[in-house]
DNA sequence: GTGAAAGCGCTAACAG
DNA sequence: CTGTTAGCGCTTTCAC
């Protein structure tokens, strides 16, 4: 049925340790050129393709890379798997996906899967920061990168957003515009996004002059809408009102714009508002939504690329690689009234 | 360093063949089971995993099936691939990612890259009416089953939504509302859902009693905003204006919306707008959009279940799958002035 | 019920 | 430069 390197070893004449060198571009030059041509030629004429699996038993390589996903259709991690798989598909690796579906439970048992198929290495995106999982895959010595997360300790390598810089810039534009009192509705505080950005918040808030109690923070248990309404609600109804909320990501935003407007105030007259990711059709809502811009596309490519290198010599320094964000002003921000 | 069947069997005190028929829910019951609870024991302890490379070397089985997307960013696909990941992860199956770009040498590429990994099936979601790749790959014998899209010959099993049904129930609602003069925004023609909407959408017009002329259409070249606004602009600059139009998606949609607006027409009041997708937020542009909503992941996971179904019994009929849509009325579509 | 042996398709060491 | 041999880790006849 299927060709293999014996059937092509067969037509053109050679043993198949020969046709396997002549056909691996490495070995290629063990073998004189001719009987190379020979060998490629009926291979070419054959249809003969390299069973991966095959190789990968003899090689321990396997060339796939485990991506390890919280909810792909939260529209953060479209573009990053993107990003990671066409630069893994351009070094000849194929990307495992799976989606945990944020459950810890499944995660396991995927996780067992992939180690199962033997993953040369591992793209990480489910953002916990207790993750004993992840620290046993680590301390089995697997290749692996963090991807939009970082962890507290620096012992396995991270791509991130560069969240401090980013809320930095958020505050710094409210500032400028002329605000004084900043909230801040915190994502969970058990990812490490939420945490943070929270960390972040307090330490740009103390930057720029702003006191403490002018830099008040609710915490949403959820990267969501309702959880983000239920957070923004608490904040809009202390006494002294914010007149600028920067949110832990954009679906929180839209919950505070929701708030906003069941309590009558205007955004960004009465309340300026700030998300965070720009996911899609954010300019396109009313008002369009100010954000810090994530590179999520490079973010995952980078990923990649750190993941390659580390299956190619392992045991190196664990990089964190920090890209920049980029803050994205629409309409949602503007000086206090 | 990893544990093998080997290191299993001499922990037991048995021949790897025993220890590999104990440890395999299948066979098992050719083993003494006091035997297979040693066996078991064993492997729980040294934290054996069975190597899925090598196993599948030998039962001609690699427990994968490559997924081939056209772009994982477009809002279509994420939920199509997390309800097939998650159909195929439970029967044990990894899934293989590869994002073509909508590039067919790139797509041509990484199919290979997949039977080289002697996937044991294929989800298509690229949906090109002329596919000589897939044409070929179906020739071949390999399990496939198409996604969102439809081949006009029957030859090839296919999960989508019921897409006459869709545009049926669109255009019924704008004649409900009053509307004689239709318009469609057609999606490329060369892309099985673009040309299907586009018959359906003619299909529909007579059904409902609505003159030929009544119901013009132009072509947008791409499933994007600015081919939306292109198309929109020379379908709304004709003497006799739709009171209403039908998309041939959501992003055709927002660019008809966009003209509109540029030509000071109001929507719905002017002329109303249906989309097609149901993408996340809609129901927050200005006027939340009135759209046909796709199934997405039950899609993808039935799907799913179609492939299983073909690998374990090949040479089966090509089933078609077409899942009903749903009209989701927002405030887009009004009754004409 | 268990062991022995062969082999999936490939590569890598070593001889010649 | 080419062939031989062995073996990656597993399953599956076939004997015993």
């Amino acid at each position: 049925m299927t060709v293999t390197l014996r059937d092509v070893a067969r037509a053109a004449q050679v043993h198949p340790g020969t046709a396997s060198k002549a056909l691996n571009e490495a070995t290629r030059s063990q073998v004189a050129s001719a009987t190379a041509q020979r060998v490629l030629a009926a291979a070419e004429r054959l249809g003969y393709q390299p069973n991966t699996l095959a190789r990968g038993l003899r090689t321990r390589r396997s060339y796939a890379v485990g991506v390890v996903l919280p909810d792909l259709t939260n529209p953060l991690f479209p573009p990053i798997v993107r990003g990671a798989e066409q630069a893994l598909a351009a070094a000849g690796y194929i990307t495992l996906i799976v989606d945990t579906d944020n459950d810890p439970a499944v995660e396991e048992r995927l996780m067992t899967m992939l180690r199962a198929r033997r993953a040369d290495g591992y793209l990480i995106a489910t953002a916990r920061r207790e993750h004993p999982l992840v620290e046993q895959a680590a301390a089995d010595g697997l290749p692996m990168v963090l991807v939009n997360r970082v962890t507290e300790v620096a012992l396995v390598p991270a791509v991130a957003g560069d969240e401090v810089a980013g809320v930095a810039s958020a505050i710094e534009h409210l500032v400028s515009l002329g605000h004084r009192r900043i909230g801040h509705l915190a994502g969970p505080q058990d990812l490490s996004t939420g945490f943070g950005r929270y960390q972040a918040f307090l330490a740009a808030g103390r930057r720029f002059g702003l006191a403490a109690a002018d830099c008040p923070v609710t915490f949403a248990d959820a990267y969501s809408e309702p959880a983000g309404v239920q957070a923004a609600r608490q904040m809009l109804s202390q006494p002294a009102r914010p007149t600028a909320i920067v949110a832990g990501n954009d679906l929180i935003a839209i919950g505070c714009l929701d708030v906003l407007a069941e309590m009558g105030l205007r955004c960004p007259s009465d309340v300026s508002v700030i998300g965070f990711n720009d996911m899609p059709m954010l300019a396109r809502l009313d008002p369009p939504l100010t954000t810090v811009q994530l590179p999520q596309q490079e973010i995952g490519a980078e990923a990649a690329r750190l993941l390659l290198e580390s299956i190619a010599s392992p045991g190196g320094p664990a990089k964190r690689l920090l890209l920049p964000c980029r803050l994205v002003i629409r309409a949602s921000t503007a000086a206090p009234a």
